[in-house]
DNA sequence: GCCCAGGTGGGTA
DNA sequence: TACCCACATGGG
């Protein structure tokens, strides 16, 4: 089978199990962006703790988080692990969104794709995969977002190793699917809802997970 | 107490 | 280029 049809095939058979997703977890681009970097390599409960810190300090805006020493950004974030780190790089996104976006992340979309991605990615602690969940659900531009789950799944499933380059993978769903920003949304909504349910990084779990019968090749 | 979570950048050979 | 490491909290 193409890859398109089989990507499509796994969609269908998230999307039917769980229904739709309503994904990014945030109410605004801001949010997202913010949430973005909160979450790398941290749980995303705990990144929600933080976000409601910035929202109960009454900042959750571009000028009023610059306007914070780093310090008390630090402090509002430590739910989120690496605090101190995430304060410098929140920072850095907040400097770059103010000065290139004028606070608002949505405005991305006003450039093509790859160089909106190109200077997201000159940001000091925003990598590829920050970058493409800013680009996607902050700025609704189809840029599919590659995380720790999509690899696991891929690699489960046999359709690529676990350690392919990020952009590799990028290409792989970019190159079969048409460059469809609620597509991309909701199909990479749909992998994390799966890969924290049923995808553990031990115990594969595939009994009950909904690709549990997808393709030929599965745990 | 131990393992894990929606990464990224810097250092070393 | 290819590893190896620091960064940190909170839940299961």
């Amino acid at each position: 089978m193409k890859r398109g049809p089989l990507l499509m095939r796994m969609f269908e058979a998230m999307s039917g199990a769980l229904g739709p997703s309503g994904w990014w977890p945030a109410k605004t681009p801001f949010e997202t962006a913010v949430g973005a970097v909160l979450a790398q390599n941290t749980n995303w409960g705990n990144a929600a703790k933080a976000m409601g810190n910035i929202e109960r300090a009454g900042v959750m805006d571009c000028a009023a988080l610059l306007a914070l020493t780093p310090e008390a950004l630090a402090e509002l974030i430590r739910p989120a692990g690496y605090f101190r780190l995430k304060a410098a790089r929140l920072r850095a996104l907040l400097e770059f969104v103010d000065a290139a976006c004028g606070g608002d992340p949505a405005a991305l979309a006003a450039w093509p794709l790859e160089t909106a991605r190109e200077r997201l990615l000159t940001v000091r602690g925003v990598g590829p995969e920050t970058a493409d969940s800013i680009l996607l659900y902050a700025a609704g531009l189809p840029s599919f977002v590659i995380d720790a789950y999509t690899r696991r799944i891929l690699s489960r499933h046999g359709l690529a190793p676990a350690d392919a380059p990020y952009d590799e993978l990028r290409d792989f769903f970019m190159d079969a699917l048409p460059p469809d920003a609620p597509l991309y949304n909701e199909m990479h909504a749909l992998i994390v809802r799966v890969g924290s349910a049923y995808c553990k990084t031990k115990s594969p779990a595939c009994r009950e997970c909904p690709l549990e019968t997808f393709g030929d090749i599965h745990l």
